[in-house]
DNA sequence: TTAAGAATGGAAATCATTATCAATAAGAGG
DNA sequence: CCTCTTATTGATAATGATTTCCATTCTTAA
């Protein structure tokens, strides 16, 4: 229950005035239900859990809430190929900044990883140094997937 | 000029007939027109070519021969976000087979690159035996773009 | 040549996301 | 706490890419 709490500002609050924009309770609401879940949430997930304790809040405010916290780099958008975007928390307490994904082809799961990114971030360093070389192509971001089958699917996969 | 040529079958008309699909004056014009090209064509520009030609064929016949020839493997299948499917060859006199992209992110030209660098084909095995490892998931397939700025724009960039 | 049914195209239907616009409320200043 | 400016909101309509329908046409095995 995404109580609204005047004393204590949220995290996001700093950043969110910085930008010139207003603290309001559907923006709190949305915030609140991204960071309490650890799934890929598309707008129309998120609008049924916050319609669960604003039932005033429209679809609209989603969709204009989750393009302000994309553009703001607060948040992810995704699309994972469902004709829907999905969208994470990209900061703050449960925030989990750049990562890659795992997709299972059969189940359809996503799995995040960032854990052993260490090792990946050198050869990536590597490649996009390789990259502006060979192609004169100046990289500042990446997209990197995974398709195949996750560990439960694997162990169904001897039916 | 598709011209249909009942005589000398084309590379993938035995491909086509082996999954019981029927060789059509439309599914060659839309093969002939992706052959020809080597850029990332949505459905539309690829209706639009083939009605230079064959003036009676409809979108909505271009949506399910691309879909066919998507799950033949016959052409890729990508999104790169700007809400709508992009195709492209996969194999055949031009396919490109499988391959990364380089995407500008200021005049949007995606660059295709094949000719992998030793760091990324490290990069690829190295953490797919992780990822087998660490969440065992089982990759039999991935998904690699670079976003950045590409060679004209990083000299604009110097206004 | 012929018949079975695969393929086609025009129109209507879907469905996620946007655009509109009048009503509402955040919050700076008093 | 009160006021005023204007950012924000939500209902509704509009968009636009992709699908679904279905009667008609065309491919191809026999
Ligand atoms: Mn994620
Ligand atoms: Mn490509
Ligand atoms: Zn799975
Ligand atoms: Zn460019």
């Amino acid at each position: 229950m995404p109580i609204r709490n005047g004393l204590r500002p949220m995290w996001w609050h700093g950043r969110f005035r910085g930008c010139g924009y207003r603290i309001t309770a559907p923006r709190e609401a949305i915030l609140d239900v991204l960071s309490k879940s650890d799934k890929h949430l598309s707008a129309e997930e998120i609008y049924i859990k916050v319609h669960t304790y604003y039932p005033a809040v429209g679809l609209t405010t989603i969709y204009r809430t989750l393009d302000i916290l994309s553009n703001m780099g607060l948040i992810f958008k995704f699309d994972f190929g469902d004709s829907r975007a999905r969208y994470e928390l990209s900061e703050g307490p449960k925030g989990k900044k750049h990562h890659h994904h795992l997709i299972c082809t059969n189940c359809n799961r996503i799995i995040d990883y960032a854990d052993f990114i260490d090792e990946e971030i050198k050869l990536l360093e590597q490649t996009e140094k390789e990259l502006l070389k060979r192609y004169n192509f100046k990289s500042t971001n990446h997209l990197i997937r995974f398709y195949g089958l996750c560990e439960k699917c694997q162990k169904n996969e001897l039916n």
